[in-house]
DNA sequence: TGATCATATGCCGATATCGGCATATGATGG
DNA sequence: CCATCATATGCCGATATCGGCATATGATCA
């Protein structure tokens, strides 16, 4: 039975389409960044990053493959939008570490217990 | 200022050598599942997964080469042991986008609220 | 309709990646 | 020293990726 959420995909991931595949981009990491702030316009991630137009256009339509963000026109802008529920199989398997960080505090936590108890029968 | 620790790399980040793109690939976040349980040499690794030895091997060295994990030798096995600690860009990555979340779900509280005050004034 | 702004797409070349296979290195035991 | 186990490395081919540039699409306004 899985820990988490987390599903543990198994063979190939297929290249992108694949979250952890979009955020392993540098730049597609501070274009998310970026989102942060709100629904932006193309031309403000590009003027934020100083990334060519062509290129923030194919790293939003991979983000948006994955869907991590979403779009919506208005005018003749097209606005972006970060959907950070997106990010959960991410968290999901980083939690997976979580867990074990806090078991492996809770050990040293023992055995420093172990440690005062036997100072103490001395 | 940044927000975190998170040091938000700037331009490329020459594939290999960055946390992110070591986790992009799912075949060695399988490798690091299974160090969960622990240090364990290749060819246990090999078993639990499936993969061709020399792949793996590979794949460690990717992994050692940002840090996610060490290893040691113990007689003619090499044993390899996660390093939960380099996992902490990911968390200070994540972290931003936990503060989003919660922003969002005040805001839906707000929302909620006041919902509930024009129903009353009604 | 034509000009312009905003964005997307297509093509290119350089480079990287990944899997598969063979083989090298390294340690151990007889 | 040789055989063997355990792991690492090298080479290959197929494919993917990314940046850069030009250009297409699409909407708005005069």
């Amino acid at each position: 039975m899985p820990i988490s959420a987390y599903d543990g995909e198994m063979a190939r991931s297929s290249t992108t389409a694949d979250v952890f595949n979009a955020i392993g981009d540098a730049r597609r990491r501070r274009i998310l960044d970026v989102l942060i702030g709100g629904e932006k316009p193309v031309g403000a991630i590009v003027d934020d990053l100083s990334i060519p137009q062509p290129q923030v256009s194919k790293h939003l339509r991979v983000l948006s493959e994955v869907g991590l963000v979403t779009s919506r026109a208005e005018g003749r802008c097209r606005l972006y939008r970060l959907e950070a529920a997106r990010l959960r199989p991410f968290r999901d398997w980083l939690a997976q570490y979580e867990q074990v960080l806090s078991a492996r505090l809770d050990r040293v936590d023992d055995y420093l217990q172990e440690l005062q108890r036997q100072g103490e029968q001395q």
